[in-house]
DNA sequence: AAAACATGTCTCAATATTGTGACATATTCA
DNA sequence: TGAATATGTCACAATATTGAGACATGTTTT
């Protein structure tokens, strides 16, 4: 058993809810090689699914994220890491930022969970204004965008790995160029 | 009637699609202001009103692809013009572009279509090639990762826009500057 | 206004999806 | 091995979604 049962559910059907939100509890046992009845043994109906699923992302997203934050001191090195971080979590990210997008994270969730992510958005903003007013980054973009920006070029490449799956470390690179020339001054 | 209704249909249904494939068609008629029984008067079943989605986007986004290219003798003002069609065309082109990687275009279409379809895959490789030839875009960059940069800025901008519907003209600004400098040489 | 057309309401059957019980088979672990 | 645990198979009812008929009500056109 190299990942146990439930997360391998869980990773289905973040994969899967990724791509096709309303998709059929089947396609997501499918998925993760599970019989639909297993599904349910973990799970006692899609909306406990959908919500482990959000919490996982969230813990995993944030891990990351926090991560590439305290991985260095220095704002450049802080934000190329928080791309990657993106990129790992994959599906996980591109998925977590949907659904945020989509509910205009309506969850009020627990103290920790939006001090955290508090503290990442904070974090994106700093290191942002860092380099905006290093000269690194264009004064004229507002943060909201190179947000958006950041998540839709995360997306690409998860979408590209899907297809193109061989070079994953060339994708990156090509992101990173591609994220922070996009939005250099 | 300012738009007929079997229009107003496909539109919302591409809308509503683009976020969620599986959505019930209740929630499609909702979005067009129409009772679901008027939808199926209209469409027969879901694949019926799925593939003339696909047909619809095909049509708009290929002509307004089209007249991008057409657009210009200048291989930079021609990427620019099929960046902000892609944006005006929004879900349209979101939507097309993920059906096209979801289904690996199964379906071969009719001549016409692939025609066309090669037309502008063919010009908008030519276009990157001239612009790398150029020198203007990095040559090391493939024209699939270009091409895949193009769809997620797109849809960052679709997504952008939903949420933030004031300042269009800007984040079509921004896109743009994104774009061409995240593939700048 | 009358005819023609479009849409809504209400209803219903067909189908699909969901969630669960009962029991058979693995698989793991002491 | 044998008990405990995990998963699969089959069956089933509950619910949701789908597609369509019959008729009422609007809306447009002539």
């Amino acid at each position: 058993m190299l990942i146990k049962t439930k997360d391998r559910i869980i990773e289905s059907a973040i994969e899967v809810f990724n791509q096709d939100f309303s998709a059929p509890l089947q396609k997501v046992a499918d998925n993760a090689n599970v019989t639909r009845r297993t599904l349910h043994r973990y799970f006692k109906d899609r909306d406990e699914l959908v919500t482990t699923c959000e919490r996982e992302m969230e813990i995993s997203c944030k891990k990351a994220m926090i991560a590439a934050i305290n991985s260095s001191d220095d704002s450049l090195v802080q934000l190329e890491n928080m791309l990657n971080a993106g990129i790992d979590c994959g599906a996980k990210y591109s998925f977590f930022y949907k659904l945020r997008q989509r509910e205009g994270h309506k969850h009020s969730k627990s103290n920790k969970d939006s001090e955290d992510y508090n503290y990442i958005y904070d974090s994106f903003k700093r290191i942002i204004a860092d380099l905006q007013s290093k000269g690194i980054v264009d004064n004229h973009m507002t943060v909201e965008w190179i947000q958006n920006l950041h998540a839709g070029i995360v997306n690409s490449t998860v979408n590209a790995n899907e297809t193109d799956n061989s070079k994953i470390k060339i994708i990156k690179k090509f992101a990173w160029k591609s994220f922070i020339n996009g939005i250099s001054a």
